[in-house]
DNA sequence: TTAAACTTTCAGTAATTATTGAAACTTTAA
DNA sequence: TTAAAGTTTCAATAATTACTGAAAGTTTAA
């Protein structure tokens, strides 16, 4: 298969980008290809587009799968297995954050808990765990949140995202009718 | 210097993760350092708590000074220069959030916006230039979104982190407000 | 000035991570 | 069954990234 140098260029980024999103450069290259093509594509195109072996596709595509970002489709009578995007941009970007969440935070809160309940013996320990707190509470605040958001049906999250600068202003209303109740 | 079992094992941590944070072994390590300890600590008592050579920790706060985490203090009559977090853990968090949204999502963005300009000149192309369209506009929201929160004073901040479970109804009140008028 | 105290740089090397490709495995149709 | 069409695995190797330590650079006090 060839690309359209536009196509290209887009696939080359996302490889470029991939190990700054999670991955790395040739499973970056595999979402690019994935979501700029219309029609799902089989392990040997992937291969042959991005010019990489087909083992190499076969674990990209494992660990994509681990990241919940690809489905297979089957042809009737084509033994052969299509991939494409596990639902929109919006869903993937989602799924990446998510995951991301659990592989940068959530190793951190254990570690961070198991610490706190610990109790400290030297002044040097008492600062720490001052500042395994501050850390932890932080760290709770921002998971609590991004669960919240995951829970918002799309339309509240659109409806979130274009408040824009009017953020404070909601903040700012809501912090009044807090204080009449 | 001999780290305390607790606090070592807090600064071997921030060392596994520091990759996932968007540095390397040794920088999680030396921001974990640096973070637990109250006093500041010069680059020799860094290499020495760390077991690294000189020259890495050099390096280290190098990179940790791109990302504006570090700063430097200096005692009067004592050449040496002495390394402590640049600001609270809210402060660290926040800049290390700013500065992997310019290096994950900006050059994205600028590739995408020239691509968009471009005309499509076959089917796979226009279905492309959609794909591309959908990834900006999410790109953009989620970089306007958080230029926003970083404007907000820290009391609006914790307060609308604090919303919590609570932030779908003030949506659902800012949507029966606008409707009104 | 100079030399002591400190910091930075960077070529060489070590450690880690990604990729290939051949062999093993799986599934299906005849 | 068997063999063709496909997929996965993994040891060997390539590519990338990180680290060391010696040399060069900088600053300060005498």
């Amino acid at each position: 298969m060839n690309l359209s140098p536009k196509i290209e260029n887009f696939v080359l980024h996302c490889g470029e980008m991939g190990s700054r999103w999670g991955f790395n450069r040739t499973i970056g290259q595999m979402v690019g290809l994935l979501v700029i093509n219309e029609q799902p594509l089989t392990a040997n195109e992937i291969a042959d587009a991005l010019k990489i072996s087909r083992g190499n596709v076969s674990m990209g595509i494992k660990e994509l799968q681990s990241w919940q970002l690809v489905r297979v489709h089957h042809i009737p009578g084509d033994r052969k297995e299509y991939y494409s995007p596990n639902g929109s941009i919006w869903d993937l970007a989602n799924r990446v954050f998510e995951e991301r969440r659990k592989r940068e935070i959530d190793p951190t809160l254990t570690l961070l808990r198991d610490q706190i309940l610990d109790s400290a013996n030297s002044p040097e320990e008492v600062y720490a765990q001052q500042q395994m707190q501050t850390i932890h509470d932080l760290l709770e605040t921002v998971t609590k949140w991004s669960a919240e958001l995951q829970r918002l049906s799309p339309e509240q999250l659109q409806s979130l995202m274009k408040l824009g600068s009017s953020v404070s202003k909601v903040i700012d209303l809501k912090d009044k009718l807090l204080r009449k109740s």
